[in-house]
DNA sequence: GGAAGCGAGTTGCATTATGCAACCGAAATA
DNA sequence: TATTTCGGTTGCATAATGCAACTCGCTTCC
């Protein structure tokens, strides 16, 4: 345990507080679980999580900001306004999900009964877990830091660099 | 996009808000990254996140409340205490990673030198995504929600439910 | 053994963020 | 024309955060 050992110099240079900055706060990252569950709308935001509106606004004007959704006034009723997930919000599902499959496992009093499936054969996904670059699943005495350009990656770019 | 839609009623009762309040503010999160890279003690913790004193003692009594890290006074010198990470902390590697690689790919300036590699033939892991049961890849759109009892599903427990 | 230093916190106070309820203005609806 | 609806603001009370200084029980050095 605590193998895994950073330069710690170098510590502070990654992609977490980035991340956190744009979604680390407990309303922001539930305001994401509502627009993956469809919600697009002002009211509908506010009163699926509760939140004051005030700090709705604000939190939908970051997030707006941020790329994570866009906001178009509607078409046909020009009060509305819809708020929808980007490219960039999709790319966080994974981190969404396994956050909430931690917290299923840990936290939840019961479990929800509803259950994330592929479409193809309604069967229940995989747990989120670390996969090695052929796709083998690895533990966390499996990990380790390398400087990157000594690695030979089969794919670069958003791939498994850092942490 | 948006496809996906829980029942509004229920999508208050998933892990998400359970983890959240563990782990869901910003320095939760650090802390928790910094326990990754073998920090364990107090004045390590603030010096290399910069947290005040006073919150990074109330967040450490709350990890170690909530069973993240365990809190054990050293043998050899009294004065010094070990905060460890736990299983349930190891656990949340795969969430802090994806949304590492999030943060990586879409707002860091300077994309981090060092690489999470497989110890074993060191090469780069794979990006944290979603697989279905039999490990295929999921896209977002692939995704959809079920019934927990009516999923066949392979292996219960903290798996793929919810989200 | 005594003085100085270290590690792990507390305490007090200023600043900031959050939450609540009431209000606003433009667009739709009756 | 009057009333709702939608997406916000505004003002004010409460809670969380950040900073610096202080405590207190060890250790270490002389």
């Amino acid at each position: 345990m605590g193998h895994l050992h950073e330069n710690l110099r170098e510590v502070v240079e990654c992609g977490l507080p980035g991340a956190l900055e744009v979604i680390g706060d407990r309303w922001s990252f539930m305001i994401l679980r509502a627009g993956f569950n469809g919600i697009r709308h002002f009211d509908s935001f506010q009163s699926e999580l509760g939140i004051a509106r005030n700090i709705l606004s604000n939190r939908l004007h970051k997030l707006v900001e941020n790329g994570i959704f866009s906001r178009e006034p509607c078409e046909h009723d020009k009060r509305k306004v819809e708020y929808r997930l980007t490219a960039k919000a999709i790319d966080l599902l994974p981190a969404l999900i396994a956050l909430r499959q931690w917290g299923e496992k840990y936290t939840s009093k019961v479990p929800s009964n509803l259950v994330l499936v592929d479409a193809r054969d309604r069967k229940a996904i995989e747990p989120v877990r670390l996969h090695a670059h052929d796709g083998r699943p690895l533990a966390y005495s499996d990990l380790d830091w390398e400087e990157a350009d000594k690695v030979a990656s089969t794919d670069r770019g958003a791939s498994g660099e850092c942490c």
